[in-house]
DNA sequence: CTCGGTTTTCAAAGCGCTTTGGATGCTGGC
DNA sequence: GCCAGCATCCAAAGCGCTTTGAAAACCGAG
């Protein structure tokens, strides 16, 4: 069933009938109502590459996910952020498009994206320093949005993020409060941003707290639950291990926690551990009492925010550049306490 | 810059521009190449909605992500096997797009992908016992894929899935040869047609090892970790607690080892567990010693062939219907040991 | 030369929609 | 009774591509 049926039923024109079912005022009330009853009666329609050809509008989003062979990781807040995200998409009608690239290709994907009229905005996940996707994106003058920022981008962009620099500074501070001074940091990809940043929150609270930084307790890879495992194993082998573990995400918590049981070490009273929870929903940090102290920010929440301030964007593509930042809360759980009196 | 303008500056009609970009041989050979270079110096990217437009392919393939309001659950394995198959799919030159629809308008939301030409296939994913879906998608005359199947379904489809019930048959035999008699099940929510299955060989276990199903001992809901940890303290308590335990997700294992801890009783010598493994590339099971005993089968090996199956279905939408059942196998880790002999 | 057969190229129709620029019919004021 | 003004509707162009049917160019055989 298309428009040109449709209006062949009805007896009227393509126009008329186009212009009733998009709410144009030139079109009689009584008209209206009975092609929208023949539309919803042959559920009709229209067909979005039609519609998009015509517009010049695709009514979609576009992520590129990057793949690399060697680095097959695929982040585990995703699938929360999409869900935020694809919510916000529909209620304005969008819809969500995933395309792949590897690593090579990645500007290429964006620009096959555009060019070939598939999206109207994309967004840009897992920035890293000196991200050279915001730039490409910027001389495209397309628009889109960044999850997260990157440090030493020249260009204004949008963007929003979570404030990792003051939750990590408040998460050590926390930490150096209680007593403890030889805390580590099993941080992501340290190239990423922010890795960079909750990393600068860090050391900024040792250093008010007059802690020399240690390099031996500081560790950044992918956060997976056998990573955290393995540095803290790594770790509590030191002449001087760690009293307190402070790490970016919950899934290598995990595998801190392990290590600490195979250690014989409990979580709370021997070592101290923050994670920062991204509220994934299968991965909720406890129901009542929370199991970690954590630095907690919903990045489904996030998603739903940046596919808003997307939307806008495409709306509007000349309003001055918009930003957001997210304050995570510290919610104090059972894994940390005072540091021990152990030497 | 498109077709238009590009055969202006070549001096040759859209026609033959078309035709020597698409691969057609009616067009010389030295004037397929002056185009080739044309288009790759100018950067031309045909229009994919025209190019839709005309060739009534869009070259997409979507899936539809439910989102109810009470049930806000992201699927772990969500990112894994999108991330398969997105690859295949561009290798094959798919994009892959998703749409959000609320629970009582799924069938409405895949109606609509199709109707309006958006899609040539849809992926179907998380079919519950006797799936209506399916039925939909049947008399919609469409190409889509099953990931998993359905019981009770009465029309073909094509579907890939892990052999479920040999899988828990296989790893609950595994534990009652161990001389275990009180084992548990921890197992997804028990619509899905998955954990049926996995109940159904957990079943078969028991009968064939002389033991009687306890209710007390089979559970079923969301797999988060809190979950698992629930059930397990719950199970602790009982006047006869179980000496294993199997569960349906590493992440609820994860809470299923938590309690444990909790109550002080070691993994593997005082309650064995085994979990079923999806091989999520943020949850590997260990690295060289595996941390669970598991049923293990990758997902995103899953996404993969399940993008293959339905480009094929799309290719030859008359070929008759095609499965995939794919073995999961069995990994032994530490997490599993002899019934403990206390009473 | 001429002509049938290839090769190579082209003009134009069509995909399903939106939108421009009229037409048509009706109203009421003069 | 006439006409400006409005409400309502329509024909046709255009979005950028593929593809059909036909024309032009070229070839070697006769």
């Amino acid at each position: 069933m298309n428009l040109k049926q449709l209006s062949q039923i009805l007896g009227l024109s393509q126009t008329t009938v186009s212009r009733a079912l998009n709410g144009y005022p030139e079109v009689n009330e009584e008209t209206r109502v009975r092609v929208q009853a023949a539309a919803a009666k042959h559920g009709y329609r229209p067909n979005s590459r039609a519609k998009g050809l015509a517009t010049g509008r695709s009514m979609v989003i576009g992520h590129v996910i990057p793949s690399s062979s060697r680095h097959e990781m695929v982040n585990p807040i995703f699938g929360d952020f999409v869900a935020g995200a694809v919510k916000k998409y529909a209620e304005h009608g969008y819809d969500m498009m995933f395309t792949n690239a590897d690593d090579t290709s990645i500007e290429e994907a964006y620009r096959s994206l555009f060019q070939r009229g598939a999206v109207d905005g994309v967004v840009l996940q897992g920035p890293k320093v000196n991200e050279p996707r915001i730039e490409v994106l910027n001389r495209m003058q397309v628009p889109f949005i960044v999850h997260g920022r990157s440090t030493g981008a020249s260009v204004p962009y949008d963007w929003i993020d979570v404030n990792n620099k003051s939750s990590f500074l408040r998460a050590t501070r926390f930490l150096t409060d209680l007593g403890h001074r030889r805390i580590a940091l099993i941080n992501g990809l340290e190239d990423m941003d922010f890795a960079q940043r909750r990393r600068d929150g860090y050391l900024e609270a040792l250093k008010q707290a007059g802690l020399p930084p240690t390099p031996d307790l500081m560790r950044g890879a992918e956060m997976t639950e056998v990573y955290g495992h393995h540095e803290t194993r790594d770790m509590l082998q030191l002449d001087s291990p760690p009293t307190a573990i402070l790490t970016s995400s919950m899934i290598s918590a995990i595998g801190v926690r392990r290590a600490l049981d195979e250690a014989g070490l409990k979580m709370g009273r021997d070592v101290s551990v923050i994670a920062h929870d991204d509220d994934l929903s299968y991965l909720k940090n406890g129901q009542d009492v929370p199991i970690f102290t954590a630095t907690r920010s919903s990045v489904r929440n996030a998603g739903e925010l940046a596919a808003e301030m997307l939307i806008e964007r495409i709306r509007s593509p000349q309003d001055p550049v918009k930003t957001r930042l997210l304050e995570a809360e510290l919610v104090v759980g059972g894994s940390t306490g005072p540091a021990p009196n152990r030497f």
